[in-house]
DNA sequence: CCCCTTGCCGAAACCGGTTTCGGTAGTTTT
DNA sequence: AAAACTACCGAAACCGGTTTCGGCAAGGGG
């Protein structure tokens, strides 16, 4: 029957030819299985001697343990799970790629890997999360994209799964987190504009279930109080995740009696958005309405003038994530596991001193509709 | 003990209660665990009547087998391997979440999962896929961006673990792929190039160790060779894959005796340096030099004009290749694990008919750079 | 009526590790 | 010198599944 199993043509999994399991180093030493295993454990009762006789047998023989089989008994399989939302066009594309590289890298250095999975809607991704726990593919979990209220959390705060957040929730009980400050950006790039000249600055935030938007809007507000500017509820424009509601939101803002000179975004590409509405208003960013933004996608870099934006380091962040959530699986409370990063301004040309007033703008907007 | 270890506060793995297994069902039901394992794997020893209730106490206790509980027994982890090479500044940005989406997508059909892990540069990628293969974290490998002679391609074949690739290679032996048909695009962007008018027709190619590279250009031939155009060596540039290489390999096709007025480009990046150029030089694409392109970066349809190019649907690339690789684990021959399909036209603004003759380009760039 | 199949399932080995429990030899204490 | 430790390692159980082997009962053929 092997034989005709073989004559399939299937292929015998990997490593045909039987792997040195831990059973052929202890023969080759004439010690049992367990002296091996303790040994390569760095248990305290095996003479130092005998540990490197044994490790330089292993070594020799070329053993590797199997991590699933030691799972079996440690219930360890020493992954780190990821379970990405990947909606219709937004989402975190260029983010993507780096964020991974991040966390990749910082497992392989402990020798962990990555088991990573995507679903369409947050329907989906708890799903798949529960489905990767109840199957515990890894050992704990990564979570972006956090919501104040977020159902992931909770349920795996209820099974005690370790995880971690890429950013902050409501409740931080039981929570291990890290974070780029997006309220301190959203500060700087408020106290920037009015340094620049601007009176009537607006806010365009991100989707109100992020945790991340109303910090930025605190952000927002705090910039305005800190150079003196009395916050006017109406410039804070209705949620803008792209590009199509980011110029919609531009419009109405200008639409305003007083309409702002410079607006903040909550995200690049809803920034990306107030150029075409600029365009077709016939405005020029950059001179007529100021743009400050954050996240640091690369079309911002093309886009003329270039998008003046908060950089996020989406590389080091994956790094921490995953060597902070190795930790917190290895025992660390989660409380000391909470961690805030600066975002990195990025000057470029869509921020500059107003070239009209707040009321010179809403006159040339006038009379140029009426054309 | 249970105890000192709970009040450590680590967490005690996942499902801290201890989970339902394979013997609890077995005795729910008054039959013994290779029974229960029998039936739930669809052996056909087992009565029809056993199986049903088998699979209906299964349900009802919430059984989910351990994977790599199995994966000893069967050395099946069902996951599916995929090592990035995640380089500076290119690599595939836009393409990885809709990529990895799609391979999960698929993968979680069957309720496979996907290991995922990244590496800076080739020797790094052959490393990491060693390690993966050694410590047998996936069942199989899905490889990206295959060279013409590739090392993974070598090292996977000798220890016969199944892979796939996302590309060709020159030794197809025991090889399953999926891949886009790159020369079919540049056949059709040269003909229609042709059909626009142009006489002189450029292709500036990808890295000459990209299988791709050479498929293309073998596409440009050919469209040529339809057109009833004479091949040119000189207008072959050097490889470009990245906007500055495009740049510098459109600036020396342009200083020709003969110039091109129309270029073909491998990769979208590289295109995107022809506008930089084209700037530069003081030249409109779309008018006084057209251009078209391959791999539907969204960058390119914010160019202006914007770039017509070949969109290759990656999501849908990544569903193909995650199933046919699960095939393969299971056994079908590679030889039948091939599926080429097409790439499809995206018509922007950059190929248009030739404002001037390939003469009156050069005339012109000439007094241009004498001003 | 006996023998031989066939269908179905239990018993036990097995996979590759980890961990508990003792046991032996050498060392220290009394 | 006997007793009590200590350091180190072997034997065996264990983890949660899968797979081999064999046995029993029912059915069919001679």
């Amino acid at each position: 029957m092997q034989a005709a199993k073989a004559s399939t043509g299937a292929t015998r999994g990997l490593g045909g030819r039987s792997r040195v399991t831990i059973a052929d180093v202890a023969e080759d030493l004439g010690v049992t299985k367990s002296t091996v295993s303790r040994a390569l454990n760095g248990y305290p009762d095996i003479a130092e001697a005998t540990r490197l006789r044994i490790s330089r047998a292993a070594e020799r023989l070329g053993y590797r343990p199997l991590s699933h089989a030691q799972a079996i008994r440690t219930g360890r399989v020493r992954s780190l799970g990821l379970v990405l939302q990947i909606d219709n066009e937004d989402s975190a594309r260029p983010f993507l790629a780096n964020f991974i590289a991040g966390v990749t890298q910082a497992a392989s250095l402990e020798n962990w890997t990555i088991t990573i999975a995507t679903a369409e809607d947050e329907q989906g991704v708890r799903e798949t999360l529960s489905r990767l726990v109840d199957e515990h593919k890894a050992d704990g979990f990564i979570l972006p994209r956090t919501l104040l209220q977020d159902a992931r959390v909770e349920t795996l705060r209820a099974q005690n799964v370790p995880f971690i957040m890429f950013g902050r929730t409501a409740d931080p009980t039981g929570c291990a987190w890290y974070d780029i400050k997006g309220e301190d950006a959203l500060r700087t790039a408020t106290t920037r504009l009015a340094s620049l000249g601007h009176k009537r600055i607006a806010h365009v935030p991100g989707g109100a279930e992020y945790t991340y938007s109303k910090l930025r809007i605190e952000g927002y507000r705090d910039g305005l109080a800190a150079a003196g500017i009395a916050y006017d509820p109406e410039l804070i424009a209705p949620p803008a995740m792209n590009r199509r509601a980011g110029d919609s939101a531009t419009r109405a803002l200008l639409a305003l009696p007083e309409p702002p000179t410079a607006i903040t975004f909550a995200v690049d590409r809803a920034a990306l958005g107030a150029y075409q509405a600029a365009h077709a208003l016939n405005l020029r960013i950059g001179a007529d309405i100021s743009v400050i933004a954050y996240d640091g996608v690369p079309e911002g870099a093309y886009a003329n003038p270039g998008l003046t934006t908060f950089e996020v380091n989406s590389r080091q962040a994956g790094e921490r994530l995953a060597t902070m959530l190795i930790e917190r699986i290895r025992g660390t409370p989660p409380e000391e596991l909470r961690e805030l990063a600066p975002p990195t301004l990025v000057e470029r040309g869509s921020d500059r001193p107003p070239r009209l007033t707040s009321a010179a703008l809403a006159e040339r907007l006038k009379t140029q509709t009426n054309i």
